[in-house]
DNA sequence: TGATTGACTGAACGGCCAGCCAAGTAACCC
DNA sequence: GGGTTACTTGGCTGGCCGTTCAGTCAATCA
């Protein structure tokens, strides 16, 4: 994203990155001060000068990887399309790609367990539900407006579809038995198909969202 | 469960049961074999006695875990009601309790993180994902069998309402801003009637799901 | 040019912890 | 009552790791 402003942020940068790199290779609780420094090419201490506690590189990946879903969604809401395809972006940027999907989740397991306890990472993670929450209910409002949608309570309705999105890449992501990731997007489409689609115009709804289907991804972990 | 057969076993079964509670209280990675030592009331060297590594009280843990979750669910199937009632006995297993839930999924969100790991870990997090499966798609069919429920892809259908269901106590959990567990109950429900009750029977779907809510809960973490 | 600052190093400190083991105790069998 | 087995202790050890800090060096400034 934003170029650093002087060598202070870009240092700040590297050491950020390379924690997320590790995170995603060893897992959160087993990357040392060490390993970063390594990583980065630089003595132990200079993490601690940049970053007092070791607390704070952890906080400032969180921080990053939140500031990168945000501006993401950002771009999904500004779009001039209908509901449905807006939704459907969603959905790819989340089932289409495995690998993307594999490191995303990883991470976020991994703070999930950490938010238990850390009210710093609780709050972060809140960030996150806020931030798919706040985008996705704007635009099941904008779909009920123009007609697209069924009048129905676009929270609850939210809540659930957002759900689902997590549940199903759970048993993606946890249950090898299940089934793939196209198969996860094609439930939330059919979810939305019934919940939110009038019966009238539902018919070739699948065949217009599964349409949107390829297209480019910007949210990389 | 079943009462240990010697004194061999009923150690087991203290330093287990210890070892939950404490990472309950503190998280699984916080958790040293002091501590388990030092609730059991025993030296530590014993706690090594019976577990010869310490990730394997770990996974003692989690089998008595799954194994009661397993046993939790053969009584939802064998009862004799119809498959709407089953399937909401299951919702309120999981949302009928505040405490009990936020204990269970401290617990299971730990593991998750393990499981990305550690394959032994993964297999067990898996069989919880099989057992519901199994479970549900039992009920699903029987439903559809009846007439209760309409004809529809019963894998997928499960797929998705364990989806919406793990989905929903996630964000109970980490969004302070979303809603309560009876939300949560009600929005299953909702599912349940929108994508499996035919619509001439729906009207009253709800309220006979909703009647049964109150019902004795047997599976405590 | 001499002083000051900021980035960075490397070593050392202090604490923690899993695994190991030698020795002790109790129960049980012959 | 002697021997075997099962259980239990608690201290030791070797390694790891976050944090601290005195000191180096290059760039900047006055």
């Amino acid at each position: 994203m934003a170029r650093p402003r002087n060598k202070e942020d870009a240092r700040r940068d590297e050491i950020v990155t390379a924690t997320l790199r590790l995170i995603l290779d060893m897992g959160y609780n087993q990357v040392t001060l060490a390993d970063i420094a390594e990583r980065v090419g630089v003595s132990k201490g200079l993490i601690s000068y940049y970053f007092p506690r070791k607390e704070d590189v952890f906080l400032a990946v969180l921080e990053q990887i939140v500031s990168r879903l945000t501006a993401d969604f950002e771009g999904f809401c500004t779009a001039d399309a209908p509901a449905a395809e807006k939704l459907s972006k969603i959905f790819t940027n989340l089932f289409g790609n495995q690998k993307r999907a594999r490191r995303y989740y990883t991470v976020v397991i991994d703070y999930m367990a950490q938010a238990i306890r850390q009210p710093e990472v609780q709050e972060y993670t809140q960030h996150i539900y806020t931030s798919y929450r706040t985008y996705m209910e704007r635009i099941v409002r904008e779909g009920m407006d123009s007609g697209e949608f069924r009048a129905v309570d676009a929270r609850r309705a939210v809540s659930m579809l957002l759900g689902m999105m997590d549940g199903l890449v759970l048993q993606w992501f946890f249950d090898r038995d299940s089934f793939d990731l196209d198969a996860a997007y094609e439930m939330c489409v059919d979810f939305t198909n019934v919940y939110l689609v009038p019966d009238g115009s539902r018919s070739d709804g699948d065949a217009r969202l599964l349409a949107s289907r390829s297209m480019p991804l910007s949210t990389e972990v």
